[in-house]
DNA sequence: GTCTATATCCAGATAGAC
DNA sequence: GTCTATCTGGATATAGAC
């Protein structure tokens, strides 16, 4: 068929119209709060009327769970372009760094990820497998580190949990957590490692 | 003054009914989340029309500043009503306890009290005094346990925050984290308060 | 104290012209 | 693809009678 020798350029804008609809978004929900988007807005922001959204989106929750999907691939992106050490200490290090700071960096989307803020709002099937995979990835990264105990990952993630919730919730834009992330790790990993010896030292 | 030698019954009908319209609000806020409390259904649960409802309230968000003040004193009490250890170990066990669950059983109270949920809500200063007082209330736990680093204390609270933030958003009405309390308690004060030695077997 | 009536505005969504 | 026009229902809040 003839189709398949040329881009699709309709698919193309189309796509590239469905990203800035859900930039804008975005951009509405760290000024407004999430629940406090609307396709008014959204519309407004981008010079349409609201109706015009509706052939990019089926309903107001199509754009919260693209943008719920549009997250969590931006953090399994974070992950993979990591340079990960071997050192099991460094690895949940880096790891604790990539999750609190991504968490950190946008309060909305922390809070569109990992609370349920949002009333009657489930992610898709589709959606929601994405943030499996991104919780399994950092089980990976998890088990790379030599560990494997359930429970004990359950508290790693709620240590990571804990600094990403504090931070976003008490202090935005600044640090008073985020320069906890080694001593927390150090903390956990003592724990769950044993203290290293003193051998380095020398 | 006549009015001193009797009980102002008028007041106290009044109280009251405030009790009454800030319990249907926190049933609607478990039900539909905080967020989809409306006036319109409270004023249904108790058998008003929403306009009687400012007689009480002046606005809806002077509701949820009440309820943020009740629920700060919630925490307040349970941490009044506890026979506290002198042990630093079992104090900042009993500690993280109290703390994350009273978070998990509301998981909308948690989200009132220490997430920022609501868009354009903010405590009064008379609201916000509470949680300080709460917040003053674990730092003086914390501090009877022998404990005063500002950037421990901080970290204490991550620790106590992840476990809460875990089980409300991950496992509500579980105990998938409530569970990890005393290893985690554990794994803190093994480091602030060094391993305990092995004395005490035998 | 509680009501009815109303003001004002906003929401998400659909029909159908162009 | 985008629009206008409209539907339907929701919200918070106020005025003023009783």
């Amino acid at each position: 068929m003839l189709d398949e020798q040329f881009r699709d350029r309709r698919a193309e804008r189309r796509e590239a119209t469905r990203a800035e609809i859900l930039d804008a978004a975005w951009d509405l929900a760290r000024t407004a709060g999430l629940a406090g988007v609307s396709l008014r807005d959204i519309a407004r922001r981008i010079g349409m009327r609201p109706p015009s959204l509706y052939w990019y989106f089926d309903s107001k929750h199509a754009i919260y769970d693209a943008m719920f999907a549009e997250g969590n691939r931006q953090l399994l992106a974070r992950f993979e372009e990591q340079n990960w050490p071997t050192d099991p200490r460094e690895l949940l290090s880096l790891s604790a760094r990539v999750f609190v700071e991504f968490s950190a960096e946008d309060v909305q989307r922390y809070q569109l990820l990992f609370q349920r803020t949002i009333p009657d709002f489930e992610p898709s099937p589709g959606s929601y497998a994405l943030a499996v995979q991104a919780l399994e990835q950092m089980r990976t990264l998890f088990t790379a580190a030599g560990l494997s105990d359930p429970g004990q990952f359950d508290l790693w993630t709620a240590l990571t949990a804990g600094l990403a919730a504090q931070q976003t919730a008490n202090d935005p834009g600044g640090d008073q957590w985020l320069r906890l992330i080694d001593e927390a790790v150090g903390m956990y990993a003592d724990h769950v490692l044993g203290k290293p010896t003193a051998a380095k030292n020398e």
